[in-house]
DNA sequence: AAGTCATCCAACCGCGACGGA
DNA sequence: TTCCGTCGCGGTTGGATGACT
């Protein structure tokens, strides 16, 4: 694949931006909205590569860009988005309006992680990051002392709690439901999530079936941004045929079948359960979709 | 006051994905 | 189908600044 020489490769600015530049590319992004960096090399004269150009305006000079401190809420957000997803830091980031997916990474690696570390580990020596770049013997146990503290964060308890009872995924939907009442403003969760348990007879398909949608919906809200058409989840387990959406596993497989939704959404979102799901033991072949598992895995942070 | 250490965060880098020719 | 240009993401770096001695 071609690749752009590096910004530094042509004569571009680099380091921290001047007000000047910001100037012009604020002026670019007026007149010509976002995208086409590359272009405004070419337009405006502006010594910076679109790429840098973009991360300019993404990071710092996006007229919504939330300045301050992250707030309680708003950690407690991060948490437990990154539970569910991962180093994804820019799907974390479009659920936390305002807030950049550089900003979020990086108040992860310096406060949250951190006091994961402090409470994992008071015995682990300080790292010093310039023994980590170093590359000395030193450095090198340094980084691993780093991996260790970053794996601690990727939970992987996932104990699998054997859930045949009814009664007890009731309970466990009741919890994931407050557990991920944390969804942006824009939605609400009702206390009525409760009763849509497997009570109505549904648990018959539970080898076969993940999850029914019904049971799902607050989670799909919190990730309707990007899969805007799961956003509809009320339209469709309203209907009739909702039986046709699912989350099956086969194997160590996942696949998602949602109607209205194109391939691509759908693909991206069996990635995430295969990826962060699955891998966590949250769900298990031909055993279903495991709610308690679910919530051990939310539930297990290093606090 | 000066030197050193620790922390924060803006910016860079490499890579993969995607779309158009 | 392949190639190329571009975009977006996550990991990493290093300068600025504050805290400490």
């Amino acid at each position: 694949m071609g690749r752009k020489p590096r910004c530094s490769a042509d004569g571009m600015n680099k380091g921290a931006w001047t007000p000047p530049e910001d100037e012009m590319l604020v002026d670019y992004v007026k007149i010509h909205g976002e995208g086409k960096w590359s272009n405004i090399v070419k337009e405006t004269g502006l010594k910076r590569c679109g790429k840098s150009c973009r991360l300019r305006w993404m990071n710092y000079l996006r007229p919504d860009i939330k300045r301050g401190n992250i707030s309680d809420d708003e950690e407690d957000l991060i948490i437990r988005l990154h539970k569910l997803l991962g180093n994804r830091w820019s799907l974390i980031a479009g659920r936390l309006p305002g807030r950049t997916d550089n900003e979020i990474k990086n108040y992860w690696h310096t406060n949250i992680a951190k006091k994961a570390q402090r409470s994992q580990s008071r015995k682990q020596p300080r790292v010093d990051r310039k023994q980590i770049a170093s590359g000395s013997e030193n450095g090198a146990a340094a980084s691993n002392v780093k991996n260790q503290t970053i794996e601690s964060q990727n939970c992987t308890t996932g104990v699998v709690v054997p859930t045949t009872a009814l009664q007890e995924n009731n309970m466990a939907q009741d919890h994931l439901v407050s557990t991920l009442a944390m969804a942006p403003s824009n939605t609400h969760h009702e206390n009525e999530s409760s009763s849509k348990g497997l009570a109505s007879g549904d648990n018959d398909n539970l080898s076969s079936f993940l999850m029914d949608f019904h049971y799902m919906e607050d989670f799909f809200k919190i990730l309707d941004p990007d899969f805007p058409k799961l956003s509809g989840l009320n339209d469709i387990t309203s209907t009739a045929n909702h039986s046709t959406n699912t989350i099956q596993v086969d194997g160590d497989h996942c696949s998602v079948s949602i109607n209205g939704c194109n391939p691509r959404e759908i693909a991206e979102f069996s990635e995430l359960l295969e990826a962060d799901w699955t891998s966590n033991k949250c769900v298990q072949a031909e055993q279903g979709f495991d709610f308690m598992s679910l919530l051990s895995f939310l539930d297990s942070t290093d606090e």
